[in-house]
DNA sequence: ACATAATGTAAAATATGCTTGACATTTTGA
DNA sequence: TCAAAATGTCAAGCATATTTTACATTATGT
């Protein structure tokens, strides 16, 4: 299922696709991925992104 | 790094390293590593041992 | 001391995250 | 309206998570 809270904590940081991928240092494709969840993206990859969006694990990725 | 909050949890339900695993559905060698901190688990993983453990992602995967 | 459970570790095989490159579609702003 | 930026998507390949099997070591209880 999608991920919109990352989208939306992206869209607060004014970021694209683009600009978080190379904050985090994966290729943009992957970010896609990761918020269209059509996968599973590694515990490491999701503190990055955490910590570039300001945002705690919970926050992001805990699902309902 | 060693992740040493997922042994206290998993002390804390008395269970061993073979329960976890049956519990999330992976093998005893993953949950192994997982504790030893060789390695990156999904945050599928991540939030499956979360629910077994009654605790958060930050509380369990968050890095200092 | 002994048996058993729990843990650490290793090698080979498989599954899948992630990359690179490329192209199509949608959105944004001048 | 038009060009550029942002997003969606696909396929092939590489990197690495996870499995299976197997064995050694360390704890635990009787």
């Amino acid at each position: 299922m999608k991920n919109l809270k990352i989208k939306a904590a992206r869209a607060g940081k004014d970021m694209s696709q683009d600009d978080l991928a190379k904050a985090v240092g994966v290729s943009r494709q992957t970010i896609n991925a990761v918020e269209k969840g059509d996968y599973n993206p590694s515990i490491k990859l999701c503190i990055a992104i955490c910590k570039v969006l300001d945002a705690s694990l919970d926050e992001l990725f805990w699902e309902d």
